[in-house]
DNA sequence: GATCTCATGTAATCAGTTACATGATTTC
DNA sequence: GAAATCATGTAACTGATTACATGAGATC
């Protein structure tokens, strides 16, 4: 289960609540990687019952009291054990792929639109990467060994969006449209 | 749910056992919807309950009889409208970006590793699917519009797979390994 | 004799989503 | 006055995986 490991490595990162948590997973890390608050909350409490992370009560007046999470030295070296495992091969799930494949049996004019949306949103995403890279790593031929990671998956996601946009391109040219 | 439209699709390509789907799943079609047997004629029964799709009963001797499945007049109603809605925004999880991205918590030499065997598995992948193209395409410049579909998919995953080399290439590079 | 293919499923479990719930503080 | 932010969760449900089960025929 992954979840569990991108929680321990944004708690490497930085100690966080619960919310501070499902925040990043609806920006950076949740670029490859997404969850819900209720996913987090409830994998936060088996991770703690296991013993890898540990919680901080932090009282608050007008509020919920906050609990800081924060990792611990046996998340540390499952972490580190996690790294270390070969990843399976990833069994990706594209709904834009069988709808291409639907063409046949499909409203082409429907899915050439769709083509063209799926496009902008890969644009959009893109140039989001873009200025994520030029403002935290200014300096790309010069990047210290505890950015490396983040640098290189930003480097994925930045051409995982070309990619699809070139895709775009060659399917909209292929069925005859601009 | 794009499990029950991908099992559209493939019936309206040709009729199936779901045993003859889960081996389609395995193959052409699970390279970007993935599925099991068991999931298979789980939602298959359920389908067929909606009155998607349509079983003939074939007797067999010697094993048990086989439940030929084709896709209905209903069915084909539901494939096209679902093609016309715009398709929702993927939200990928890439255990690999995880990993990558624990570089400065884990094991450096195991992730070096992993990231050539990955570069390795995407090779083969890439191979495979070239070899499908000049297979089952050997005439690129004139594809039927029966295949079309069927083409642009298997473009987009020699796409990703060569976007996925390059990248592993990269990292190699940035880590200063060949 | 062992393993693979054909052919169907059930049961238990785990992961993930959607809906619901509360309530103060800050910003528009 | 409405909406967003901070901060926590529970409950119900759906989707997907893993394990188990059966059994004949074909191939090594």
């Amino acid at each position: 289960m992954a979840l569990e490991h991108a929680i321990l490595v944004s708690l490497a990162e930085r100690s966080a609540s619960g919310y501070e948590l499902a925040r990043r997973f609806d920006a950076s890390i949740g670029h490859f990687w997404s969850a819900t608050h209720q996913q987090i909350y409830k994998v936060l409490g088996r991770m703690e019952d296991a013993g890898l992370v540990a919680v901080e009560l932090i009282e608050q007046s007008g509020r919920p009291d906050k609990k800081l999470y924060a990792i611990t030295e046996p998340g540390r070296t499952e972490l580190r054990r996690w790294t270390a495992e070969p990843t399976p091969p990833e069994r990706l799930r594209s709904t834009f792929a069988v709808k291409l494949r639907a063409l046949p049996f499909g409203d082409r004019d429907a899915i050439v639109t769709d083509v063209r949306r799926q496009r902008d949103e890969h644009r959009a995403t893109l140039r989001y990467y873009e200025e994520s890279a030029a403002r935290f790593y200014p300096d790309a031929s010069n990047i210290g060994p505890d950015d490396l990671g983040g640098w290189l998956v930003l480097r994925g996601g930045i051409r995982t969006e070309e990619g699809a946009i070139a895709w775009c391109d060659e399917i909209l040219q292929t069925l005859g449209e601009r």
